[in-house]
DNA sequence: TTGTATGCGTTATCAT
DNA sequence: ATGATAACGCATACAA
């Protein structure tokens, strides 16, 4: 038997009685080979399950075909969603998916990307971490020829490929939503201020407000974590003693915890507080009440996002590509 | 500036003044090493942004730090939440995820398997496509030494470690639930009746309506697809025709199908109609009505997953190992 | 059309 | 403690 089951080149050139250049150029597209000589190649590496080995071919190519996914988390309506995209351009193409989760955290955001310079993936789609910091060792990658794509939480200092929605135009929209339903006092919920995400989409809020020529409270901006426990106590706290009368969720996840937190404090929603939330959840129409959901294309960012980075892996200089999908505001009974 | 960002071994060992050797010594943990030389070449190589080559050290290891997960799905609770299992337990240990979707199409399942024959991976965690074939062709991988894992949805005559839940114990308990809560004519709602996982979900079901002396009527068997308006119009001609009272989902997706035809039926879930269904929706208790469950602990199958895998890594005939973990119902308004 | 030889970047063995 | 070298498995340039 010998090592059963690891049969390399060499070993099959043997069997067959070639030499192993004529037995790799069966699995190669181009170079000349009689096609006789590659049937009978290709039927006895079937028959010995051979397959070229990974590493030395990656080696030799200097590519892995790897697409390394770094996002938040994976538990996730939009995440999910997103990576379902990016796995249908890549399996198209014959690309393989790494994933990895930061779980918000910045420690581990910077030794993935650190881990991910010795070639195991040939370029990057990232959603950032929450946290604010100095993000300038990205720009190694660029050194290294490792295309990277943002998509949804991007660093704007980052000077790459970018996917996003009209985050600004949505929140002002899904604000004066509310506004418009009669809100006076509209808590904006974030999970993450300094994030950009957070920031475009308080701004969409806070210009509504001017705009209706309501006054800003900074009560009102409820600065949220990312503990279910902690958001609970914040959120009833923030019901007790702000009278507020519209809540717009910058995250899906803080529009429940408001929905726990208003049943359990027999508010009803929407008839004491109206709920908007950015949203990817697709039962939105089964929660009670319904939902009022601002939807970004999630599936379709994904698709986006690995678009570009194949059309960097082509040379294009697609680093200054951004692109802007938009989300969709779906009107259901929770601002009824 | 050269190949500027792809430094090797080679290179950064002629600027230090050093052989190969020493400077792979440096990173390896082994191997006697002058501390100082050590910590010189630690800090040139981080400057220079030096990082071994994974595909080189793979080829020599005969390794890849790689394990594959092969879902479904992935824009689903249950995978998602077992994949983040699977992550914490994989990160620990410095192994990285590559993700593979079949869309419960048998062929992609086929195709990846026989992809990862190649080196790629070291090991497989996978959850089955739904169709019923001939799976022979997983024991290759037995012959490659690459070891698998099954979680959830299992082929049972493959012979590996599996982990799963008490899918009949549950069923069994769901569907008495049921019809203690007055239910005669109890619909169970299918994906894939072949399936195993289907097989022993429906064999619970079976046996409480024998053991609470209620008739088995075929009709109320309902397989439905993956196809969501084809389920939606299922459904609606099954509450049309058959008078049920009671409806137990082997799968989150069909609970919530039956939730949106109810509704637009007019049929009063908990008064009219009873409905309990497996689900890891976290925010079942949000629905309208809050949706008694039975949940699987997704996210700890995936830690039971990985933990088996490593061991099998580890050398120990885990081949064997079947783990076992209790599902829970959490009884809601939707069956009161 | 096929074979020979070299190198991809690393690490382990053996020498020094 | 460090250096020279072979080998991991493959794919190409070149020779035949």
């Amino acid at each position: 038997m010998g090592n059963s089951g690891n049969i390399n080149i060499k070993e099959l050139a043997q069997r067959l009685n070639l030499s192993k250049s004529t037995v790799s150029r069966a699995f190669r597209g181009h170079s000349d080979i009689n096609l006789e000589t590659k049937e009978r190649i290709l039927k006895v590496a079937k028959e010995l399950n051979y397959q070229p080995n990974h590493h030395a071919s990656n080696l030799r190519a200097q590519q892995s075909k790897n697409i390394a996914i770094i996002v938040p988390e994976i538990a996730n309506n939009f995440f999910s969603q997103a990576i379902d995209g990016i796995e249908t351009v890549a399996r198209e193409r014959g690309y393989h998916l790494l994933i990895y989760l930061t779980a918000d955290n910045f420690e581990s955001e910077v030794a993935y990307v650190n881990d991910l310079y010795n070639g195991r993936a040939d370029g990057i789609i990232m959603s950032v971490s929450g946290e604010a910091n100095d993000h300038s060792y990205m720009n190694k990658l660029e050194k290294k020829h490792i295309p990277l794509v943002f998509f949804d939480r991007v660093y704007d200092d980052i000077n790459t490929a970018k996917v996003t929605t009209n985050d600004y135009a949505s929140s002002f929209e899904a604000t004066m939503h509310l506004i418009e339903a009669g809100c006076k006092n509209i808590a904006f919920l974030v999970t993450n201020k300094q994030l950009s995400i957070g920031k475009k989409r308080m701004q969409g809020y806070l210009d509504a407000l001017k705009h209706s020529g309501l006054p800003f409270r900074d009560e009102l901006i409820v600065d949220c974590s990312n503990d279910i426990n902690k958001n609970y106590d914040i959120l009833t706290h923030a019901f007790k003693t702000l009278a507020i009368d519209g809540v717009f969720a910058s995250v899906e996840r803080l529009a429940f915890a408001a929905y726990y937190v208003c049943h359990d404090m027999n508010i009803n929603i929407p008839n004491q507080v109206k709920v908007i939330s950015f949203s990817s959840l697709e039962i939105a129409p089964l929660l009670n009440p319904a939902l009022t959901t601002i939807t970004q294309p999630a599936y379709d960012m994904g698709v986006q996002a690995a678009t570009l980075l194949f059309r960097m892996f082509a040379g294009e200089e697609a680093v200054n590509d951004q692109v802007v999908l938009s989300s969709k505001i779906i009107t259901r009974n929770s601002t009824l």
